[in-house]
RNA sequence: GCGAACGUAGCUCAGUUGGUUAGAGCGCGGCCUUGUGGUGGCCGAUGUCGGGGGUUCGAAUCCCCUCGUUCGCCCCA
């Protein structure tokens, strides 16, 4: 019987799992630079956390859900993303109460999409939150810190910054109205998704990539019209600061991100390197959000980065685990041989033993495997108590006990 | 969810009018060399040819279904 995993899930190990780790680590060094704290939460949740603030139109809730009925009836669902099930766990905590409250945290998302190259149902995501603050310090870091945790793991790529202003809640209101009017008028020009979206969510025809959308949306009343002038000066400010701190930006009036939530400040680091699917990381601000969820009215803003995203551009990690490699030439010096074995672990060494009496092939697999010493025990290591230490760097090699084997071994 | 291509050994891939027992390189195991590696030589095992069904005297090869991967759309991390 052979069983595959679930389309669109991986296995992880290899190279993968070094470039998957070296990622994890980065980010946890960069959020206590940041003294952001890191919060896990469950990977599933009641469905109706996510429904209304993911939007009940949004794709994500009509179609890619992995929901479920427990045995009690109740609605569950593997969280599609991060933001949701973070302000309800801070909500469910109290955590709310030295403002502003930063969070970070790492784990699997499930989406049920077709699977291709950088998008998966079974995916990890990095997420960045900081709740209570409405001052653009708040979004000027955590973009920051976005461009710190990217160059420092992949300091070659060619990765834009794309950024936007949705403007407030109100006018971000208004300015759909005025869009799905427009839409509606030269309805006929419009693709068939776009179509469906003109009342549901036509700020999603603005990033549309059809040919005949994009020349509609080109003559369409602009977004950046409708901010406030407080808007406008934050966003000004805004830019002006991250161009400061070295972050080459690029304005996309058509940036809109695909979730409900999401207001003022939004934001996309992208990449032209791995295909279509060239979000690394995305996010914004989304005031009213934590009040939706049944808290104070605080505002937000955070992002989430695709860590499978982020291991297509990685090269491979150089792994330098150093080790002492054991070669035992006969089962009857196993005895002997564990004395050296336990000695080293207990001094925090790591060892390895491949269970084979093959001397050549046990120099051979050392040699491989990048292993610093080989400590070789044989007839006359057994009987005079003691071990051959070869440093396989410059092929020297000593006999030492149990008592002065450190003298050799760095 | 839509369109297209692909799926042969652990890995990268050959394999045409359908014809004996399915191949190469790398890797793996053994030996040359029963106490010395990184670079030699010889030998060997690779396998439900993704899975199921059909056509045929005969299928890796043709047809249908299915699973998976990749690319584009859609969506997003």
């Amino acid at each position: 019987m052979k069983i595959n995993p679930i389309r669109g899930a991986h296995d992880l190990f290899g190279e993968e799992i070094n470039k998957f780790n070296k990622i994890i680590s980065e980010v946890k060094l960069v959020a206590s630079q940041f003294s952001f704290n890191e919060l896990i939460t469950p990977i599933f949740e009641y469905s109706e956390l996510f429904k209304k603030p993911l939007g009940e139109q949004s794709d994500v809730v009509l179609k890619e859900m992995y929901t479920f009925k427990d045995r009690n009836d109740d609605e569950i669902t593997l969280r599609p993303e991060y933001t949701t099930p973070m302000i309800r766990a801070v909500i469910s905590n109290g955590l709310l109460n030295n403002l502003p409250a930063k969070f970070f945290g790492t784990g699997q998302m499930f989406r049920r999409e077709r699977p291709q190259k950088g998008r998966y149902r079974q995916f990890n995501q990095i997420n960045f939150e900081n709740f209570g603050s409405n001052d653009l310090f708040a979004d000027i870091e955590i973009i920051n810190l976005a461009n710190i945790i990217l160059k420092k793991i992949l300091p070659n790529n060619n990765i834009k910054l794309h950024i936007n202003s949705l403007g407030s809640r109100e006018n971000l209101k208004d300015y759909k109205k005025i869009l799905s009017n427009f839409f509606n008028e030269n309805k006929n020009s419009l693709s068939r998704e776009s179509i469906d979206k003109i009342n549901s969510n036509p700020l999603r025809i603005l990033d549309s990539k059809n040919k005949e959308d994009i020349e509609v949306v080109k003559k369409s009343p602009k977004l950046i019209e409708f901010l406030s002038k407080d808007n406008l000066k934050n966003y000004e400010e805004i830019k002006k600061c991250l161009i400061n701190l070295e972050i080459p930006i690029y304005e996309d009036s058509t940036l809109v991100r695909g979730l409900d939530y999401y207001c003022n400040t939004v934001f996309e680091f992208k990449t032209d390197e791995i295909g279509s699917q060239d979000t690394l990381i995305g996010g914004g601000r989304y005031n009213g959000l934590i009040k939706t969820l049944g808290g104070k009215d605080l505002p937000g803003v955070g992002w989430a980065g695709g860590i499978e995203r982020i291991m297509l551009l990685m090269d491979n990690v150089v792994n330098l685990n150093q080790y002492i490699h054991f070669a035992i030439l006969d089962p009857e010096y196993k005895t002997h041989a564990l004395k050296a074995y336990d000695f080293l672990i207990k001094n925090n060494y790591s060892v390895y033993w491949n269970y084979k009496f093959n001397l050549k092939k046990s120099l051979s697999i050392a040699n491989e495997k990048n292993a610093n010493y080989v400590v070789i025990i044989g007839e006359s290591e057994n009987i005079n108590d003691n071990f051959s230490v070869k440093n396989l760097k410059n092929g020297n090699q000593e006999i030492k006990n149990l008592s002065n084997l450190l003298d050799v071994i760095k």
